[in-house]
DNA sequence: GCCAACGTTGGC
DNA sequence: GCCAACGTTGGC
């Protein structure tokens, strides 16, 4: 099994609302680049793991809690509906959507969200693809030791 | 709210 | 296939 981190803006899904969530699952709706979609469509596995990041939160901005993938990749609906903010005009067009999501069900919450700046200031972290200046990706591979050592420093 | 960094689009 | 223009991300 694999290790992820995928972000998200609490505003728009935290990991509160997946909790709340019908079976604390949910279709991780509107990824919209090419590479994200690819680690989800091509490396995703049932089973695998993965860090949910809150960004955009102010001093909460990090890591708030672990969830797992239930569910491997099919196809964005979102992508082929006009209402949604995730409509995409290509995907309608083509009457497919060119993007994918995966359920991924809530594990556990952390009690205090390992932080931006914690990550920052971990040793051992400073390769994790969150901390590089610029660094959009949302959807990104996280090694079992970086995985240790966050998860060490949530208890 | 600013803006640097980056990805995508589309004219040529 | 290049690349300027544009839109988005996300920390600060």
């Amino acid at each position: 099994m694999r290790y992820w981190l995928m972000k998200t803006e609490p505003d728009v899904f935290s990991f509160d609302d997946l909790l709340r969530a019908p079976k604390k699952t949910t279709s991780w709706e509107g990824v919209r680049n090419y590479q994200a979609r690819n680690f989800m469509r091509d490396d995703f596995k049932v089973g695998d793991l993965v860090f949910i990041y809150h960004s955009n939160a102010g001093d909460e901005t990090g890591i708030a809690g672990i969830a797992e993938v239930v569910k491997g990749a099919y196809g964005d609906q979102a992508a082929m509906n006009p209402k949604s903010p995730y409509f995409d005009e290509k995907s309608a067009k083509a009457g497919a959507s060119r993007w994918v999501v995966v359920d991924v069900r809530a594990v556990r919450k952390f009690k205090t969200p390992v932080t931006l700046s914690q990550i920052k200031s971990t040793p051992g972290l400073e390769r994790m693809a969150v901390v590089q200046k610029g660094q959009r990706l949302s959807v990104q591979p996280v090694t079992p030791q970086e995985w240790g050592i966050i998860e060490k420093a949530a208890d």
